[in-house]
DNA sequence: TTTATTTGACCTCA
DNA sequence: TGAGGTCAAATAAA
């Protein structure tokens, strides 16, 4: 049932972070006469990258304790409370602790999301479109948990929720936890198999290479399992999928995959992190790279994304042109391209 | 005018 | 009975 960690998993985990670090210093070259900012958030991306190795590394032989790291990220009240809780309890069973959501059979998994700076305006997305319908109080817990439905939940009959609750600990992490699965079909996604939008195509990608240049990774005490047959999870350690500055919200972005919110992670920049010159919020989507077996262990997964101002960056080549892989990173498992068709 | 968000009330369960 | 989850009217924003 429980994994160890997966041995080459976590290889893989360290082998990707090792990648990024790389990816970090050749931005930073590339930032030569970049503002102070720039330079500033790449030295925060490269430092926050050694302490995620560093912590799986430390996670040794074991499994990443799950529990406690279910536990933290559910709140303190879950210390004195002995009784599973949505929160403690994530796992493809159903709910049982209301009628409603005993009555749906959903999927629920949680994530750990950080926006950078993001602490006034979080606007995690994952490339579904969501609607708020509801904000609670949670007892224990410093922050209100919002509650969160798919827009397509009357048009298309998709249950998916999720709830999105700032941690106590860190005003840049946020729990997303999933409920259920998308049965909607995005119309971005359609649209964007469909009928490839190359100006804006052009345009994001340049986006999405800045963003994607400075993308730090960090795996608090990762669980890693090995891979199911079948899993959406062993797939792609990467998917840079989601808007990124300047471009249409999720559900129209060119780039927004058909995931799901179950292999889907996206950080969403806050305002203070994006270009002056961009309104929109930068979004980077990442998917979870790592496996959640079926007996409900939770991923935890922070991701802390940093984005130089736009203007600053002339990354058209980086990344793609530029992105050189480690002889021995996982190359296959990566198709960058296929999101930016 | 339409769509999204806020927020108090209500419902269900432990 | 209290906590968590959802509903729906009111309000705000586009």
């Amino acid at each position: 049932m429980e994994s160890n960690g997966g041995g080459g998993s976590r290889r893989l985990v360290v082998t990707q972070l090792s990648h990024i670090k790389e990816l970090v210093k050749q931005l930073e070259v590339h930032l030569g006469g970049s503002p102070d900012l720039c330079k500033h958030l790449t030295s925060e991306i490269s430092s926050v990258t050694e302490r995620s190795i560093g912590m799986i590394i430390r996670s040794g032989a074991g499994h990443f304790d799950a529990a406690r790291h279910r536990k933290r990220a559910a709140g303190d009240h879950l210390d004195s409370a002995p009784t599973p809780s949505p929160l403690s309890d994530v796992s493809d069973q159903p709910f049982k602790t209301t009628k409603k959501r005993k009555t749906m059979e959903k999927k629920k998994h949680q994530i750990r999301v950080s926006s950078a700076g993001g602490v006034e305006n979080p606007l995690i997305d994952d490339g579904h479109s969501w609607r708020k319908y509801g904000q609670k109080e949670i007892l224990g817990t410093k922050h209100p948990r919002g509650y969160y439905r798919c827009t397509h939940r009357h048009s298309q009959g998709c249950q998916a929720t999720k709830q999105v609750q700032r941690t106590d600990e860190d005003l840049t992490l946020f729990d997303v936890i999933y409920h259920g699965e998308h049965t909607c079909v995005q119309k971005a996604v359609v649209t964007a198999a469909g009928k490839p939008q190359p100006e804006r195509n052009t345009n994001a990608q340049s986006r999405l290479q800045d963003i994607s240049s400075g993308l730090t990774v960090k795996t608090e005490g990762l669980q890693t399992t090995e891979p199911q047959q079948g899993s959406s999870w062993d797939a792609m350690p990467f998917c840079f999928s989601s808007p990124v500055s300047g471009l249409a919200p999720p559900e129209r972005n060119p780039f927004s995959t058909p995931s799901t919110p179950e292999n889907c992670l996206v950080a969403s920049l806050s305002p203070s992190m994006v270009s002056p010159a961009t309104s929109d919020s930068n979004y980077l989507c990442m998917t979870e790279p790592f496996q959640v077996g079926s007996d409900a262990e939770v991923v935890s997964t922070l991701v802390a994304v940093m984005s130089a101002p736009a203007p600053a960056m002339e990354a058209n080549d980086l990344f793609v042109d530029r992105f050189e892989f480690d002889p021995s990173f996982p190359i296959e498992s990566i198709d960058i391209s296929s999101y930016f068709a």
